[in-house]
Parts: C-alpha cells; sequence; structure tokens
RNA sequence: UGGGGAGUCGCCAAGUUGGUUAAGGCACUGGGUUUUGAUCCCAGCAUCCGAAGGUUCGAGUCCUUCCUCCUCAGCCA
C-alpha cells in the first residue's frame, strides 16, 4: 500500500466498505454453492461458489412495493453487480394469513421495472422462504434436539408478563424445562394438527433476563391453521420471521443480508440462531451476516404500508398505482423513470443515520434524467387566443399557413426537426399577457414585443375582453423580416419567447396536473391525523391544447412539454390515438413571480 | 429508567488504522451562455465536526462526562 490516500469512490458507504474487507481478506474463498438453496450437507456437494457475494431483496409479499423499496432494491442489487455477485429475489412468505399471489406478481413487476432480473447465467435466483418450511421444521427439532428450544403453553398474555419489561427480567416460563423428549413429542403433535390455534409456541431457551427482549426466549414456531398461498394446507404450524429470516438466509448462501434499522435488536438472536445450527452440523460456514442502514423517510409523504393502505380503502387516491402515491406503481403512471431512481439512490446515499429527504431531490433526480431522455413537444395548457392582425390571408379568405421547424431535442441535433405550421389565429398561454405586467414581466404585454417560439416576432397591439373583464383575445402584428431560423431573425431582439400552437393545427386534450399528495413536509406529525394534511389540490385535470403530432404518443412515453415540464401518456388511461398526458414534474422556474 | 443505534453546512453524505487549508451532491447566492425565465458553464458557500473537559507536537477521528434523537416488551415482518 502506498503512504497517498486513494481517491474515494463515488456511492462509498459504510456497507460497501464492510464487503471491501470481507473480500481483501478471502472470507468467502472457499463457500461452496450447489446451485440451489439447501443445508450444510446439500451446499458440501457443490463448488466454490462463482458469486463473489450474495446479496438478497426479501420482501413479505403482502402490499406494494414504494420508494423506500427502492432504496433497498438498488442498494441490494447493486451491490451485487458491482461486487461479482448476485442477488436474490426472495418472498418471505412466512405468514400465510397476509400474504397473496397478487402481492408477489406486483413485486416481481416493480423489481424487473427497474432493470433488475433473477435470471442469471447458470441459475434462476428467485425463492420463496415457504419452500424451506421442511428445512425450517428439521432446523426447529434440531435446536429441540440439543436443548435449545422448548414448547411453552402458556397464553400470550401470560407470556407477554413473564417477559418483563425493558428494565425488568423476565421470569421463566414453567414449562421451560421440559425435557428433550416431552419437546419433542409436544412439537411433532403441533405439527401434527393436535393442538389449537396459539395453544402453544416452540421458543427458543436463551436468557429471561438477557437485557435485549429480543433474547428473552423469542417464539418461534406458531399453530396456525391458514391456508397458504405457496404450500396450500400442507402446514398447520408457521415458523417466526426472527427464526425464519437467518436460515432463508443461511440456507441460500448470503453473505451480507441487508436490513433496516429497527432489526438491529435481532442481531444478535441471527447469529445466535446460526451458530447454534451451524454447530449441529446443519449448517455450514461461513454464515451470513446482517447489517443495517436507515430506512427512506421522504417530506411530503407518507410510506408506512398502514398509512398507504389507509388512502386506498379509504379512497383518497384512486388505487395502488395513482400517481400521487409513492407506490412504485404509482410513481410509474407519474412518470417517473427507473433511471432517476438509480440517481436518486445514488445522490442519497445509504448510512446509519436517520434522515428526512427532501421530496424535490427526487423530483430534481427525474428532470435529470427526462431532460436528457424526453422529446420536446408543445402543449398550451390554458388556452387563450392570439390573433397576427396583420399575418396575410389567402384569395379564399383563408389564413395562409407555414411551416416553422421545430427541434425535438436541442441537446440532441440528430434527434432532427418536426414541422409545426403558423396560421393568424393560435393558442398560447393565458399567463402568457399581461394586460397591466407585473415588475419583472417580459412577455406579451400591449406595445412589448416576444418571439413565437421557432416563428417570428411579435408585438402586441391590445385585447379584447369580455363583460367580466376577463381577456378573451390578443392581438398582435408580426414582424416579416424576423422568422427564426432566417439571417433577419436576430435584428429584433427580445427577452420573452413564447410557444404556441395553430388553433387549426392543434387538437384538444387532457392533461393531469398533479402535485403533492400532503401539504406539509411531514404528515402526521406531532398528534395530527396525517389525513388532515393532505392536499386538496393534488390532481386538476385540464383541457389543453396539444400539437398534432403528440396524438401519436405511445403509452408511458415521456415528453417534455416546452416551457411546461414533462408529462407521460399514461399506462392506463391512453388508447391508441387519444393519449392521456399526467404531468411528472414541472421544469424549475427561477422567476419569483 | 435496561439494551441496541445515531448525532459532520438548510437537506443528504465522505471522512476506516489520529497528521497539513473538513470530499462530493442537492439547495442557495452572484456572473456568463441560451429562440425553453429550462438546460449548460464559472465562482462563492462549515476556522468548524451535538456540548464540555482531557490525552497528543498534532483529534471530526483516542479517553471522560453530559445532551439530543431513533429503536426494542406481536404467537407481524
Amino acid at each position: 500500500m502506498s503512504s497517498e490516500k486513494t481517491p474515494i469512490p463515488a456511492g462509498s458507504n459504510f456497507i460497501r466498505a464492510i464487503i471491501e474487507k470481507d473480500l481483501s481478506q478471502n472470507k468467502y474463498a472457499t463457500k461452496k454453492w450447489a446451485g440451489s438453496p439447501g443445508d450444510a450437507a446439500h451446499q458440501d456437494t457443490g463448488v466454490v461458489d462463482v458469486a463473489k457475494i450474495r446479496t438478497r431483496f426479501p420482501p413479505e409479499p403482502n402490499g406494494y412495493l414504494h420508494i423506500g423499496h427502492a432504496k433497498s432494491i438498488f442498494l441490494n442489487f447493486g451491490l451485487a453487480r458491482d461486487f461479482d455477485g448476485i442477488c436474490h429475489l426472495r418472498f418471505d412468505d412466512t405468514n400465510p394469513e397476509k400474504e397473496s399471489q397478487e402481492y408477489v406478481d406486483s413485486i416481481s413487476d416493480a423489481v424487473k421495472w427497474l432493470g433488475f432480473g433473477w435470471d442469471n447465467t447458470s441459475e434462476t435466483n428467485l425463492y420463496f422462504a415457504s419452500n424451506y418450511f421442511d428445512l425450517m421444521y428439521r432446523a426447529a427439532e434440531s435446536l429441540i434436539e440439543t436443548g435449545h428450544a422448548y414448547v411453552d403453553e402458556q397464553s400470550a398474555d401470560e407470556m407477554r408478563i413473564n417477559r418483563g419489561t425493558l428494565t425488568e427480567a423476565g421470569k421463566d416460563s414453567p414449562y421451560r424445562s421440559r425435557s428433550v423428549a416431552d419437546n419433542l413429542a409436544r412439537f411433532r403433535e403441533m405439527r401434527d394438527g393436535k393442538h389449537a390455534d396459539g395453544s402453544m409456541v416452540l421458543r427458543a431457551k436463551i436468557d429471561m433476563a438477557s437485557p435485549n427482549i429480543n433474547m428473552r426466549d423469542p417464539a418461534i414456531y406458531r399453530v396456525r391453521r391458514a391456508h397458504h398461498h405457496n404450500t396450500g394446507d400442507q402446514w398447520c404450524i408457521y415458523p417466526m420471521y426472527t427464526f425464519a429470516h437467518p436460515i432463508e438466509d443461511a440456507l441460500e448462501r448470503i453473505t451480507h443480508s441487508i436490513c433496516t434499522l429497527e432489526f438491529e435488536d435481532q442481531r444478535p438472536f441471527y447469529d445466535w440462531l446460526l451458530e447454534r445450527l451451524a454447530e449441529a452440523g446443519l449448517l455450514a460456514h461461513p454464515l451470513p451476516k446482517q447489517y443495517e442502514f436507515a430506512r427512506l423517510n421522504l417530506t411530503y409523504v407518507v410510506l408506512s404500508k398502514r398509512k398507504l393502505i389507509q388512502l386506498v380503502e379509504e379512497k383518497h387516491v384512486s388505487g395502488w398505482d395513482d400517481p400521487r402515491l409513492p407506490t412504485l406503481a404509482g410513481a410509474r403512471r407519474r412518470g417517473y423513470t427507473p433511471a432517476g431512481f438509480k440517481l436518486f439512490t445514488d445522490r442519497i446515499g445509504v448510512s446509519k443515520a436517520d434522515s428526512w429527504i427532501e421530496y424535490s431531490i427526487l423530483e430534481d433526480c427525474m428532470r435529470e434524467v427526462l431532460n436528457t431522455d424526453a422529446e420536446r413537444r408543445i402543449a398550451v395548457l390554458d388556452p387563450i387566443k392570439l390573433v397576427i392582425d396583420n399575418y396575410p390571408l389567402d384569395s379564399d379568405g383563408k389564413s395562409q399557413s407555414e411551416d416553422c421547424f421545430a427541434p425535438n431535442h436541442p441537446l440532441k441535433p440528430e434527434l432532427g426537426k418536426r414541422t409545426v405550421q403558423l396560421t393568424k389565429e393560435l393558442w398560447i398561454e393565458r399567463e402568457d399577457f399581461m394586460e397591466t405586467p407585473s415588475k419583472g414581466f417580459f412577455r406579451l404585454t400591449p406595445g412589448g414585443m416576444v418571439r413565437l417560439r421557432y416563428g417570428y416576432v411579435v408585438k402586441c397591439t391590445g385585447c379584447e375582453k369580455d363583460a367580466d373583464g376577463n381577456v378573451t383575445v390578443v392581438h398582435c402584428e408580426y414582424l416579416p423580416d424576423t422568422k427564426s431560423g432566417t439571417p433577419g431573425s436576430d435584428s429584433v431582439k427580445v427577452k420573452g419567447n413564447i410557444h404556441w400552437v395553430s388553433v387549426a393545427h392543434a387538437y384538444e386534450a387532457e392533461v393531469r396536473l398533479y402535485d403533492r399528495l400532503f401539504k406539509e413536509a411531514h404528515p402526521g406529525e406531532g398528534d395530527r391525523d396525517f389525513l388532515a394534511d393532505i392536499n386538496q389540490d393534488s390532481v386538476k385535470v385540464i383541457k389543453t391544447q396539444l400539437e398534432l403530432s403528440l396524438k401519436d404518443a405511445k403509452a408511458e412515453e415521456s415528453f417534455q412539454f416546452e416551457r411546461h415540464g414533462y408529462f407521460v401518456a399514461d399506462k392506463k388511461d391512453s388508447v391508441a390515438g387519444k393519449p392521456v398526458f399526467n404531468r411528472t414534474v414541472t421544469l424549475r422556474d427561477a422567476w419569483q413571480k
């Protein structure tokens, strides 16, 4: 090693540091992998694992994935990719009552959408915890046989009372010192359906006086007669997360088991369990290690499953894929992109400090990606008519029309230009005209000049108003020598530059303007009901005038509507020839009105 | 109050074995470019690392005490 400091790689974080260290110490140099999950005997038949590390993304299929999961997905799959490893998608389906195929499907879709998969060169790394129930059962018997587990017949209430408190030790269960044979017989009866739900549990036998409550003989198997989405009615006992998760990791030969901070207290049990099972010869070293990072908190958003369910069930939003929701399904309809999420996760980093990320960071990431990716189009969202009074008419009295050329992407000239028609009557944005301009306003105002983007410089001559004083039509005259792209275009310098569509060459379309779902940075903070913080104006459906070419937009295609923002053709409501646009995010606007 | 964590610029976040002027991003502020008040470019932006002591030639990094916040008492995950 040289004494010079090596530059810090981008995206460096404590987990990468741990992995680099583990790898430099050849910690997994002899770790065997038989091509599929299994116990020590199975893995011993394998070869040294080609995957340098193994990580996993282990959602429970009981809900929709949200932006917080995206952070975990990019972390786990990203680490595997960067370190020549493999990341498993594993459904942690150990609680039959809450899980279903619908969620398995939506989660799979979301992971794929973000750009990750589980079909690797020699194996498919898609797993279900429920496929390990046999092995888990064996592990439980092993624990009993080695005197590390017992069947407890206390009621749930008794167990809670005897667990003690944060500051007082718990009391041993009266069933704690039963013989191995007794425990084994009871546990088999549990498995065989001889005991009622809730009548007894299998508990690890550790220490009822441990200062860590998770070590006070945690329950590891419960009796529950429920139909499981994968194993059907095969089992009436199911393992608890505490017990199941470490085993799942070990069977899959995970090296780095990454989870969120609230599981830190669980780590001593994680290690305890795996060591006991390794001692018994069921699992092989090196055992997986758990590392915890801070979960994502985003301002102006709720990410708790409970609150998301409430928003959907009480119909505050249209469904799990409502474009205002922070679910990945919703974000996708909103027009947020996988590349944007990637940028976002890189930008926010990974650490153990609790933090709140400003929602504007996410928006900015989407802008950044969309700016380079999205083609430009012209859309007048709040139309008002502009008449060019001196624009020539044909002999039949109709307006002449001429071609103007608009680049599809100013940063990518290779994407070419498209033709838009200029005529005497145009639609422009209502807010681009002010009869009495406010300070700093440099768009259309009587006597003022502005460029019609890609067209001519025009001079505003006045406006018409209705009985209520609302402006109905704006009038102007054009300067024939100033057409964009001609030598005279720069003869008149103007500061303002407004977009437009020809009345004769535009079509009316529905556009949905989305804003934040919550008006407070921390919804429900303190004693407030988070529902009270809902922004009642989070969606506006408007009638707009769009340039004709937008009719051909395909579902999920994103565009920048010039001077407005990024819009996507809605995945769900668009039909061929009639796309419906959702506003993804506005452009930055530095003009303080 | 017991255990486990975390506190570095408005928001994130590097800083691993103590070594010179504390990375970077976002935001913000100036200036420039620009037919999007967009993008882009350039410059500025912590004498200070929760606080106070201490060790040391030298500390964000070590020690002591204190403060604040998060988290754990499901037969959920």
